[in-house]
DNA sequence: ACGCAACGTGTTTAATTTACACAATCGAAA
DNA sequence: TTTCGATTGTGTAAATTAAACACGTTGCGT
């Protein structure tokens, strides 16, 4: 096998083998997209691939789903396994199925995201190299991982418009300096440092904690944290026709 | 088995449990969410369940990949199988994957949402019953079927109004009132009908087609059609932070 | 005490969304 | 042929939201 792998490190590989190849049926497998921030760049995950194939490319977290474990509940495994955390938000996005996807054969994978705050989160574990790349780097992933990954990042950008998950990748404590830097990083813009103060001000879910940054080399900004209890007791308006 | 239904109804199910029980291994399914429009009525594709522990309810159009399929191949399959149509929009929605799903074993089920113009495709297979059923009024279906309909039809409200998804429920001539109509349906919710016309002339994507409604009791309306070509060529735009 | 760097704030303008009313057209019925 | 009923087609004013834009303040470092 490849130079850096020691035997355990082909177990998943092997197992969708074997599963596959028995009696050419399905293997069902989970992708965990995971993104982190840090330094103000929007970070992934990805670790070498073990396949042969592929070998050298980066590859997504994934594995087997195993007999008896429910899907999402394989995701949350396969993220606490890679990266010890739990209790994150973690969300389905696409189901890949063709017949032609992987080299062992039939494979269905589901792809989760996840947002993890690197600061609260350090590794450590670093088997296949897992580590952190920026998303601006990301590029020939193994398998389809790339057509994955790609869509992963636009339903993120998506989904961050509509909701307030990228306080999850932010300190408990934070500017709202910080919190432009991560959506810039996330949407991949700039913006507006008053109108931007203005929206999240004018939605009233920042909770002002009369406290200031430390150890910065300029007038410190104040810090917030953010009111997840005003948040859920919020409605939803979905009228608002809008092609573009 | 049950009453009403012959030897080959119940091939599907009868394939699932071989699949499922033999080695406890996986089994792949499709789950059709398809909507049509009619009498100014939202509605969907159901047909009895096949199965005895679900007896008598009504369940969505599914049926198992087959092991050389492609997934959005299996659900085009399907969707013609069921209906006859073909080259409609067809969209994947969501993996349900949960151990205790079905009653047979394992199955992992992708639904995908559909949307087909009833008037240009009339039904002429009535097996388990199929036919439409106003949205409006299902409820209690069989398996998880419940969920899967109720997530598909929110995720329609959302899509339908980022996308010109709704054109398809239409004749290709059609009058604002019948636009409008359809929206409303989907959205069930009214519109101010002055707005709503000139949203939709704002966006540009109306063809006036100089004619006229036929056989109507009152002043007839202009007809349109929608302009895909001018559509596709518009592009997105993303920025816009706005929970709700 | 001075300079640097980032913080914090408000106004004006434009664009978008909402609310709202009346005359014109056609078919049907008297 | 006149009238009635029903629905079409249209415009404007008000309110809300988004976008553009500049300067005084604060704290740190020298």
């Amino acid at each position: 096998m490849n130079k850096k792998t020691g035997g355990e490190k082909n177990k998943t590989l092997r197992a969708i083998q074997t599963e596959v190849q028995s009696i050419n049926k399905i293997a069902l497998s989970v992708d965990c997209v995971i993104f982190g921030f840090d330094e103000n760049i929007l970070k992934v995950l990805l670790i070498r691939s073990d396949f042969k194939d592929y070998e050298g490319r980066w590859s997504l977290l994934g594995d087997l789903v195993l007999p008896e474990e429910d899907l999402d509940a394989a995701a949350y495994r396969i993220l606490k396994e890679r990266t010890g955390l739990s209790d994150v938000y973690l969300e389905q996005i696409h189901t890949y199925g063709n017949t032609d996807r992987h080299p062992a054969g039939r494979v269905i994978t589901v792809s989760y995201c996840s947002l993890i705050n690197i600061q609260h989160h350090k590794l450590n574990i670093f088997e296949n190299e897992l580590h952190w790349h920026d998303v601006k780097t990301v590029k020939d992933l193994a398998f389809d991982h790339q057509i994955i990954f790609d869509y992963s990042i636009t339903t993120l950008q998506k989904r961050v418009q509509e909701h307030p998950l990228g306080f999850n990748l932010l300190p408990k404590k934070f500017s709202l300096r910080d919190l432009q830097n991560l959506y810039e990083a996330i949407l991949d813009i700039k913006m507006d440092r008053r109108n931007f103060r203005k929206k999240f001000f004018s939605m009233d879910f920042l909770i002002d904690l009369n406290e200031v940054e430390q150890d910065v080399p300029h007038r410190p900004g104040k810090l917030y944290k953010f009111n997840y209890e005003k948040y859920t007791k919020k409605k939803k308006r979905l009228v608002g026709i809008d092609f573009n």
